[in-house]
DNA sequence: GGTATATCGATAGAGTTATATCGATATACT
DNA sequence: AGTATATCGATATAACTCTATCGATATACC
C-alpha cells in the first residue's frame, strides 16, 4: 500500500470536526478557521478535509453542509450503529447516559448486567438472543476485570465484532474482532507524567517553550 | 534532541506493565512473557523496559520487584499525585469511584460541583482555597461543555497545571498547562470506523489478514 | 566442564503521522 | 478591469513510533 491515510489519529479528528460543524451557523467555513477554533494544525485540517470532502474555494472555504455530510459519510455515520453496554456499574451508567454519541451516528440501544436488572437493563442471559435479533455489532465492556475476558468471548459469540474495552485486561480475541482499549488509569497516568516532565523542565531552566509537550499545542 | 523516547505511547504502556507486575507472583519475569500476556510486541516491551530499568538476565528475565519499582519511579508514581474532580455528574461519580488510579500513585482527593454538595462533594466556590491549601496539580474536568472553558480557567487560576478533559471542548490554555483530552464520543467513533473498515475488507475478499487493523495485534 | 538455548540489548529499517513551504486560483476590493 | 490576498492543494521533509534481525551472554542441562 503506497500511502494509507486511513489513520487512527485521523479517525479521532473527524468526529471533532463533525461536532464543531454541528455547532456553527456559518454556511461556509475555512480550514484556517476550523484549525484555530479547535487548536489543531492548519495544514493538518486541510489535509484531513481534502481526503474526505469535495473541493474548497479560495477566500471562502468549504460549504459547511457539504463538509458535514462528507465527513459523516466517510466515517459511516449515516446509518446508525447500534451498540450495547455490558456491565451496568457507575461507568456503564455514565456511558449509557452520555449525550455525545448520537451526533456521531451511534446509538446505545441496550444495557446488560448480571443483576440490577430493571425495565431498561436486561439480564446478561438475554445477551445472545437480543444481539442476534437486533444485529448488534458493537459492545461496550464495563464489567469488572475478573469477568472481562469471559464476557468478551460471550460478546463475540453473539456476533459482536467491535469492543470498546474499559477494563484493564488486554483481551485476547480472534483476528476479525476489533478492540479499542480505553484504559482510564493509564490515560490519567500519561497526563501526570507529561505534566511532571514539563514542570521539571520549567523548574530547571526558567525558559518556556522547551520540549513543549504533545498534549498542548502551540499554533 | 537526538532521540526522544519519552513518548506518549510509552507513557500509556508503562502503567499497563505496572498493573501486570502487580498481579503476578513470580519473582522474575521475562519480556517475552510480558509481551505474550499483554498482547504487545516482544521487541517493544524489551525496549520499554530497557529504557526505564536495570539490566535483565538471559534465561531469567527481570526481577519483578525491581522492575516494578523502576517503572513507578520513572513515571513519578512514588509520591502520590493529588487530583480533584470538577463536575460531579454521572461521569464524575464513576471516575471518583474508579479503583484503578491508586495503584498508579494517583489519589482523587476531592470532588466539586455547582450543586449536589454533600459531605464529600464541595461547592465549586471552595475550589480556590482548597487547591491552594492542598497543592493540587491535577484536575479532572467533567462539567457540561458550556462550562468547560470557564471552569478550566478557574482551575488554572487555582494552580492546576494538568487537566484531564472529558468535555468535547478543545480548551484554550496557557502553554504551561498540559491538557489530556479524553473525547469519549470520538473514541467510540474510531472503534466503529475501524470495525467497518475491516468488515468491508473481509466482505470484498474473503481473505483474512489484509489491512489488519491497528487495534488488534497479531503476534 | 561443555553445549544448547532463552533472553537480552543494539542497530537498522519500515511504517505512521505531523509540519513546512510554495505556487495556483477564485474572490473581494478599488 | 486590474490588483491584492485569503485560501486551497500538493510536494517535500521532519518527527515520531514500531518491528525485524542478529550477535552476545548468562543460565540450565547433560
Amino acid at each position: 500500500m503506497i500511502q494509507n491515510y486511513n489513520s487512527k489519529k485521523l479517525y479521532e479528528r473527524l468526529p471533532i470536526y463533525v461536532h464543531f460543524l454541528n455547532s456553527i451557523q456559518e454556511s461556509n467555513i475555512s480550514s484556517t478557521t476550523i484549525s484555530k477554533s479547535l487548536n489543531l494544525g492548519e495544514v493538518q485540517v486541510r489535509k484531513d478535509l481534502a481526503l474526505v470532502s469535495g473541493k474548497g474555494r479560495p477566500k471562502i472555504g468549504y460549504s459547511t453542509k457539504n463538509l458535514f455530510k462528507a465527513i459523516k459519510k466517510y466515517m459511516g455515520m449515516n446509518h446508525a450503529s447500534k451498540a450495547i453496554i455490558v456491565g451496568f456499574g457507575k461507568l456503564g451508567k455514565a456511558l449509557y447516559d452520555y449525550a455525545g454519541f448520537s451526533e456521531l451516528g451511534i446509538d446505545i440501544v441496550q444495557a446488560f448486567d448480571i443483576s440490577n436488572t430493571t425495565d431498561f437493563v436486561k439480564d446478561i442471559k438475554e445477551l445472545d438472543s437480543y444481539c442476534l435479533e437486533n444485529e448488534i455489532l458493537f459492545g461496550i465492556l464495563t464489567v469488572p476485570s475478573t469477568e472481562a475476558q469471559a464476557t468478551a468471548e460471550k460478546l463475540i459469540r453473539c456476533g459482536i465484532v467491535g469492543i470498546w474495552n474499559f477494563t484493564s485486561v488486554r483481551l485476547n480475541v480472534p483476528s476479525h474482532v476489533v478492540i479499542q482499549n480505553e484504559n482510564l488509569a493509564a490515560s490519567l497516568s500519561v497526563l501526570v507524567k507529561s505534566t511532571l516532565d514539563k514542570k521539571v523542565g520549567n523548574d530547571y531552566e526558567k525558559s518556556n517553550e522547551t520540549n513543549d509537550s504533545y498534549t498542548s499545542k502551540k499554533h
